[in-house]
DNA sequence: CCCCTCTTTGTAATCGATTTCATGAAATCG
DNA sequence: CGATTTCATGAAATCGATTACAAAGAGGGG
């Protein structure tokens, strides 16, 4: 392969100015910039992108932590990602934790080795104290899910409203036995729990613990926590589920066993994949907005790089969530 | 940030010796060694990636060429590559393409600039001849979609058996009028359309050419088409998709508008995505496993860069399809 | 004790760009 | 017309690692 020295060679020019006219700067006279286009193309040269990060101390390179590339929530955040990062010249480097602590450590270490300019978190899976020494190596930034104690910029959506409109939804339609399936300890889960007993509570409501469900994220987690729920001999009438994945096999289950939805279990998503709108019933759910926050999240980023976002201190943009009511409720 | 000059003044050794201390190599003494992993920590020295990719003239990276994040399909197959990836050290740069044949073009560039080791293809948008040249910079792998004048190794799919199946299932329910959602020029389309004339001309029946629907891929052109196919003077009463989505959502449309599936009109979809037995009826359709042509084209791609498989050369592995029969047909 | 081999370590070149500084030529100004 | 900018270019240092080669010391055999 050619480089930039057999590119000067040829034109008789020095590397200098064969690297001025690379990187378009100025005071190149036009004879001399054309000489070394044709050379350029004449050799087939391509500047090598490995001296170029090492000499520039940057690498236009993010890498973005995601749970699961199958989980179509996650990957429209990252699809928003990539629309800002495209925009603007940055190529992402897809980290997939499969929601394990070590994985999101280790993943870090492409920080300490400089081999991305800076993170970007769609999911947490350690405490903010273990992460935090980590933003001494460059921008990290929160998307999606988030710690309340974070010391650096978080793009979120506003989960206690969201939870809270479904949870009052579910009410309205006359439910006072609600199952609720729960996250992790992340901010978001905190959040969403929040606001669904603040519902719960305004009402008047009472809760009984073995209508809380843990660790409910996945399809089988969907099929395993309907079966416990069915068991319960004081049953619920209606069931908050995490995401539209859980709430869709729930939906399938039910009728699988000849209960009517929402007559028999009334069952509410999360997030509003196109899914929802497929199954019958059809799903109603809270709509998260992923690609706006993934390319929120995209351009703080960019912000934190150019030094017009404080990186290391906490900064917050929440959107808001909205209820899509159907017919599962 | 400390680099390993630094470590090397720290310890009082030379660079050469704290190298090899970061790269295990032998000839060095225990006391030496322990001395520099000490340094190493008391300064918090991480090697730069940059640096050594430029001096090991390697990457680690690999750029994978994918039409669209929300797509689950080609998600899974990512899936299947970043596992092989992860457990080889490899990363992987997502390149989301949007169809686009110029987009498919300007990724190359990564392969040029050395910024990437290899490139691997889930889908192709240009003719082979226009890609070709990029196989001199490194290696290109094709995986899922092909041509079949490709001079690289390509990890794929029995097209014409997978969809020879499907059309066969569907003639022996008893159709005859079959709509046909075509796709692009690639090899994978031009094979699955093989396998559906196949079975149509063993059954000797005949097809009408206003049956064929080109450009068929998104939830958008699946209510489209399935629209025009409605309003057809001579309608088909089974439709052949390109993918579980569209066979999805013309599920639901058919719902919409009282058609009974597969009474009215039988649908076959194409992936066995987790939506197709989520959805009421399930649909019958073929089975691809994304996940394993994903991880056999990563491993490919390593027999590639370790000298094991000849690069510039065509080879093939082709894994079966096969047809899962639901409700749908 | 001498010669040879093996281990351990260091010096300096190298990977392929960018950039500072220096220099001479050309343009501008009063 | 002389002084001062501005323009165009090159030499050489630099980014931070790896590695070929050299050299010194340790150990072994005869």
């Amino acid at each position: 392969m050619a480089t930039i020295a057999d590119v000067a060679k040829y034109t008789g020019l020095s590397s200098a100015t064969v690297s001025r006219v690379i990187n378009n700067y100025p005071h190149v006279s036009e004879d001399k910039r054309k000489l070394v286009h044709d050379a350029m193309k004449e050799l087939g040269y391509f500047p090598n992108t490995s001296a170029r990060n090492l000499r520039n101390r940057k690498t236009n390179l993010v890498a973005v932590l995601i749970p699961r590339l199958t989980n179509p929530f996650f990957t429209l955040i990252l699809d928003g990602i990539e629309r800002v990062a495209e925009a603007n010249g940055f190529q992402l480097i897809i980290c997939q934790t499969k929601s394990s602590k070590k994985k999101e450590i280790d993943f870090l270490n492409l920080l300490q080795t400089k081999q991305v300019d800076g993170v970007i978190f769609t999911s947490i899976e350690n405490e903010w104290e273990l992460i935090q020494p980590y933003t001494a190596y460059g921008p990290i930034i929160l998307c999606n899910e988030y710690h309340h104690d974070a010391t650096v910029p978080m793009v979120r959506l506003d989960q206690v409203q969201g939870s809270y409109l479904g949870t009052r939804h579910l009410i309205e339609k006359g439910h006072t036995k609600i199952a609720y399936c729960m996250g992790s300890t992340s901010g978001l889960s905190i959040d969403r729990r929040r606001g669904f007993f603040k519902a719960i509570e305004e009402a008047g409501i009472e809760m009984k613990s073995e209508w809380i469900f843990r660790d409910t994220y996945t399809m089988e987690d969907g099929k395993r926590v309907f079966q416990q729920i069915l068991q319960l001999s004081d049953r619920p009438t209606a069931i908050f589920t995490g995401g539209d994945e859980v709430a869709s096999v729930m939906v399938k289950e039910a009728g699988r066993r000849g209960l009517h939805v929402p007559g028999d279990i009334a069952i509410l998503g999360f997030d509003d994949q196109p899914i929802a709108s497929l199954i019958e019933p059809e799903l109603t759910t809270i709509y998260q907005p992923g690609d706006e926050i993934g390319a929120r999240a995209m351009t703080v980023f960019i912000e934190c790089l150019n030094g017009i976002r404080e990186r290391m201190s906490q900064s917050v943009i929440e959107l808001p969530l909205s209820l899509v009511i159907r017919d599962s409720t």
